[in-house]
RNA sequence: GGCGAGGUUCCCGAGCGGUCAAAGGGGGCAGACUGUAAAUCUGUUGGCGAAUGCCUACGGUGGUUCAAAUCCACCCCUCGCCA
């Protein structure tokens, strides 16, 4: 997997990444695609441990660095236990939350998997490191002596991510953020030789103040890109793509069927971007893909929702999320893989009703809600509108391949009796 | 530390003793249309309940009152100006 194997592969490698739309900044004059071309090197891209799942507006920066590692070079994949006690304001229009040192451990765990769907962890292949441990146990007179006399507040406050903050509140402590990364940057450019720093269009100043550092510090000089800011055609970020918010890539937060469907009901505007973005199809087939009009596009979205489910959970739940899907909305084959929820035999004998299978299943938030939906026409069971939601449920209701429910246009469990 | 302005339901934002589960907008959800798309129109949007209704909610804690998101006290937090 060293060279990318189409005629692509002898294209230049951030001419590339950018015909995909993976980039959006670097630094310096024009000095990064030789510094790229030259040699095999090592490069790093930081995602802070606040949460204890990755989501989609993570996805884009490990795209980048699979590409990259896929041209041969090495990545470290720096997952912020330290930094995530700090808080990055960057791209924030308030302060995040304090997490305590314990959660931050538990989403290190949580990310440190996630991450080696994307990237190759074979030998040679990408690292994981944790920046708690070379920032924990700093001294702060030295670290101020040291690092901090580099920083111009001056130039800091200029910054965007401190501007925004200016007017809304930002305390000192996330203030310091940039020194810390930056500082990362440093280490890990002088323990592992790492020159290059890539990630999300909002890090553009923290990678900046990394480059300087490295400069003023070690002599040296070294580079970074951000990737954009990716919003799906309608504005939204996706990072909070979907109406619950984020699509996880835990598949217990969303599962991989889930995960499917939020692709394939892509903005038919958004499908060439995507299939750029977020799969490693040859431009060849995104083009033609893309090109498609009107309904046609689907094929594509389907295409799409298989490749990026197959990134992010694999061959079989991707192939399963396929089945589902087409079970579910075109009819073909059967409803095995749709999501299904267990209800026990005693359940159904004591006549549980539609109303209460809703919320179990997890169609609904609350009874409430049941109700509003049926009012309004949007409950289904077994393919035929509900008109009495709390009608019980019977024995007979249930066909071989159990009981069809259905909230809204697009929202399927199959009930099966059973054990949970 | 002083003075001033604020903290309202998912978000923004009105309310300033009862008619308030709380205007309006955004977002969400549903229906119609459709291609599991977009746009548009309509409805809906705290929980429980078949229902009269009950419960929880307006930063926190107490208090005044038949009755508080609305008044009082103290506390916490944010913003601005000053020190």
């Amino acid at each position: 997997m060293r060279k990318q194997t189409s005629k692509e592969g002898t294209m230049e490698l951030l001419a590339s990444l950018s015909e995909r739309g993976l980039v959006h900044q670097m630094t310096g004059t024009g000095g990064l695609p030789a510094f790229l071309n030259e040699a095999p090197r090592v490069f790093y891209a930081g995602f802070d441990a606040t949460a204890d799942s990755l989501h989609l507006g993570h996805l884009v920066p490990l795209m980048a660095a699979a590409h990259l590692q896929r041209a041969g070079h090495k990545p470290l994949v720096l997952v912020g236990g330290a930094t995530a006690l700090v808080g990055d304001p960057s791209g924030r229009s308030s302060e995040r939350s304090l997490l305590t040192a314990e959660d931050v451990k538990q989403n290190v765990t949580a990310l440190k998997e996630q991450v080696e769907r994307f990237l190759d962890f074979g030998p040679g292949g990408a690292e994981i490191l944790d920046n708690a441990q070379w920032l924990m146990d700093l001294n702060y007179i030295a670290f101020l002596r040291d690092i901090g006399k580099h920083f111009s507040v001056n130039r800091m406050l200029t910054a965007d991510s401190v501007r925004t903050r200016l007017e809304t509140g930002l305390s000192f402590l996330e203030f310091n953020y940039m020194l810390l990364q930056s500082y990362d940057f440093l280490h890990l450019f002088r323990t592992r030789g790492c020159l290059l720093q890539l990630g999300g269009a909002d890090q553009w100043g923290n990678i900046v103040a990394g480059v300087d550092l490295v400069r003023r510090m070690a002599g040296v000089e070294a580079h970074g890109f951000t990737v954009p800011l990716v919003t799906t055609s309608t504005g939204e970020k996706m990072s909070k793509s979907q109406p619950g918010g984020a699509v996880w890539l835990d598949p217990e937060k969303t599962s991989p069927y889930d995960y499917y469907q939020f692709w394939i009901n892509t903005d038919d505007r958004d499908l060439g971007k995507f299939l750029r973005l977020y799969t490693f199809l040859p431009m060849e087939q995104v083009r033609d893909l893309e090109s498609q009009t009107g309904a046609d596009l689907r094929g594509g979205k389907e295409t799409l929702a298989f490749e990026a489910t197959t990134i992010a959970h694999g061959r079989s739940e991707a192939e399963a999320a396929r089945n589902a899907s087409r079970a579910l909305f075109q009819g073909a084959g059967n409803t095995d893989d749709a999501p299904t929820f267990a209800v026990g035999p005693e359940t159904v004998a004591r006549g549980v009703t539609l109303l209460e299978l809703f919320v179990m299943a997890g169609l609904a938030p609350s009874k409430g809600e049941v109700r509003r939906l049926s009012e309004q026409g949007g409950l289904y069971a077994g393919g035929k509108r509900v008109t009495d939601a709390l009608k019980p449920v019977t024995l007979d209701d249930f066909s071989d391949s159990g009981l069809l429910l259905r909230a809204g246009k697009k929202r399927y469990c199959r009930i099966v009796i059973g054990e949970q």
